[in-house]
DNA sequence: AAACTTCGCAACCGCAAGGTT
DNA sequence: TAACCTTGCGGTTGCGAAGTT
């Protein structure tokens, strides 16, 4: 097992991506796919290593994910799921449609974590003191308290880095679809990208699915990205065809992973009645 | 209103797995 | 079968925004 050097530093970019780059990175991914990460900067004129241009993608640009706060049921969801799989995010990622592993990491230590402390102190019997007095996050975020949270819309952060705020925009992807299929093949995500890029349509029907608020997605899409580069009409019906008989058989066993996932919270319960 | 603190999150880093040659 | 290559993952960091003093 070799390992590649990183990417050569000389000349690449760091740090925060520009629109341009964003842009270049969505339109390439939609006319090629992805089937080389290390290839694709140079064949899309970036200057970035394709390292970073796969976590670019996965973590912000893929037209499926969603953003915005976390819904009561998710961060419930991934509190179980961590009882289960510990730190295995991109596991984890796989039962929470639309979200991502870098997300789900974040959430977790940003607040989950402190939430879960907090609370074992409490029924330690330990008075809870926090310094911090942060209206906008620093109080212990009990569930219901959590779906207040999960049901107010986000803030934008207008001076954010990248203009592309926020896809806003979901789909029920191959990839991280709640029948956790799990795809790791570039047709598949290829395909993954042709979904998410397709419809919005499609996208709507995935919200719907979800059963997630229209309120709960962030009102700060920059749609001006989306309609520049014209995401939602990328991928032509005939490029996903295409890819689709592609990926053939890859309609992977959402059954079995259906399966496991039960086995796993289950699991996680029963544990929880033997710690009781 | 300015300085300071805290938080959230995008991005980076390094390692390991798995595929290919 | 060993070396190489690419991808994926988890931990960590740095920066900008928001809140507090």
């Amino acid at each position: 097992m070799g390992r590649a050097p990183c990417c050569e530093k000389e000349g690449l970019r760091r740090g925060a991506w520009s629109p341009e780059e964003d842009e270049r990175l969505v339109e390439y991914i939609r006319r090629h796919g992805h089937p080389n990460w290390r290839a694709l900067p140079k064949h899309a004129g970036l200057l970035r290593c394709g390292k970073s241009c796969r976590l670019r993608w996965i973590n912000y640009l893929r037209p499926d994910i969603k953003r915005g706060n976390f819904t009561a049921d998710e961060e419930e969801l991934i509190v179980r799921l961590h009882q289960s799989l510990g730190n295995r995010w991109s596991a984890i990622a796989a039962q929470l449609p639309g979200r991502t592993d870098n997300e789900i990491k974040n959430v977790w230590h940003t607040h989950l974590k402190k939430t879960l402390d907090d609370e074992r102190k409490a029924a330690a019997g330990r008075p809870q003191t926090r310094k911090k007095s942060k209206a906008k996050s620093a109080a212990p975020i009990a569930p219901a308290a959590a779906a207040e949270r999960a049901t107010t819309p986000s803030v934008a952060s207008p001076g954010r880095s990248s203009s592309v705020t926020s896809s806003g925009v979901t789909c029920s992807t191959v990839t991280e679809s709640a029948a956790a299929v799990s795809s790791s093949s570039p047709d598949q995500a290829a395909i993954t990208s042709a979904c998410g890029g397709h419809h919005k349509q499609q996208q709507q029907l995935a919200v719907k699915e979800e059963s997630f608020s229209s309120t709960e997605l962030p009102a700060a899409i920059d749609e001006s990205f989306w309609s520049s580069t014209d995401v939602t009409g990328m991928m032509d019906l005939g490029d996903m065809d295409e890819e689709l008989s592609l990926a053939g058989s890859s309609s992977v066993r959402s059954d079995d992973m259906e399966f496991w996932l039960k086995m796993l919270l289950e699991a996680g319960d029963m544990r929880d009645l033997a710690v009781l």
